[in-house]
DNA sequence: CTGTAAACATACGCGTATGTATGTATATTA
DNA sequence: TAATATACATACATACGCGTATGTTTACAG
């Protein structure tokens, strides 16, 4: 029962995408082996064929997602009007996740349906880079503004940044939860633009 | 081996106390009951005598901390001066989750250390109060800032309300992650501070 | 003072998820 | 084309955590 090379790579995203599927109804911790090789048709031999464990499975899931958003980021580093950047940077991640099926379902585990322990080898280093989205970014952007006068003086650009951070961080977050009442790109965009003006020079 | 009324109430705090610290440690599904109970120096027996089984433990331990928080809401009624009662407000509940070391691990279980689905009977209703935090005062309040001509024109009381909330939870969020680099109390106080006057009206 | 039930500790049975070991058909390679 | 390793399915062994049943002591009601 071997398949081609194809069949193969065709299997293992019907496990990523079962494991996204089960994960999101189940949450991590409850979801089970047996239940995610189920929903890709398979069985948990093909699981563990492909994954050592479930962990490993999480963790190629993030993978996926992590690496097509991490190229759209590079466009904040054109600094000539920093607090534009920043809003467009906002605004196309939240383009991505509210779009993006996938995207948002992932993007809905990692924040909801997983408990974060302080130190987890490995996943922690991808997780916190999914919550931190582009803060090292932000730090250069503000301090960027900072230098053409365009910031807050009483602030610094590295609490700009934090706030922002938040402020991201918290619109993600009820915005997954309040899926009826909330609508992550309109309220977010509006809400990003109204936060930055507050950080802004008079 | 009965023990006095008294005892019996110490015997249940003891549990609730065991509970915080082990899924702090841990996170709410890998927790187990032997080790709670083990941790508060009792056996299974006693946990399954004070509560039926682990949700009810977790939603007691819950309820434990939202009752004296829910008092220190009501000050919010003052709205004489809608932002300062808001920004106010945002302060206690910082001072409480950061100063009182009980509420802030029972903030951390709730936050990051449990895995949310969208339908949980029973428990679902008491942390959403916990991440609304005060939503339904915080419309009230602004609406009343609209009232007084305080608010920014080009905003509503809704958006606004759901905007702080964000940040809050955000906040909350990122806060009890980065428990070095990030003061709860004082950072989270000055992000609040800058946001609020951005929707303020010039 | 006595009976009863409270407040646990202990012991047991059960289901379930996990990891691994083994079986097997077939694509690939030499 | 034969040999081999691939890509799984199946079967098994194990352990763990839960819920409950039972045992035991003793505060408390009458």
């Amino acid at each position: 029962m071997r398949r081609t090379k194809e069949q193969t790579a065709e299997t293992r995203e019907a496990l990523l995408d079962a494991a996204e599927v089960v994960f999101d109804r189940r949450g991590v911790a409850r979801a089970t082996l047996e239940e995610i090789a189920r929903e890709a048709g398979m069985t948990r031999g093909a699981l563990y064929w492909h994954f050592g464990n479930k962990q490993e499975l999480y963790a190629a899931m993030l993978e996926r997602v992590r690496l097509p958003l991490a190229e759209g980021e590079s466009a904040l580093q054109s600094l000539a009007d920093p607090f534009a950047a920043l809003e467009d940077f906002a605004a196309r991640v939240f383009r991505r996740v509210d779009g993006c099926t996938q995207t948002r379902r992932v993007y809905t585990i990692a924040f909801l349906r997983r408990e974060h322990l302080p130190a987890e080898s490995g996943l922690d280093e991808v997780e916190r880079e999914m919550r931190n989205v582009g803060r090292r970014d932000f730090v250069a952007a503000f301090r960027r503004a900072q230098e053409l006068d365009e910031l807050r003086p009483d602030v610094t650009p590295e609490l700009a940044a934090t706030a922002l951070q938040c402020h991201l961080v918290g619109i993600f977050y009820i915005g997954m939860q309040e899926t009826e009442t909330f609508r992550l790109y309109e309220d977010g965009v509006a809400m990003v633009r109204c936060f930055l003006e507050s950080y802004r020079a008079r």
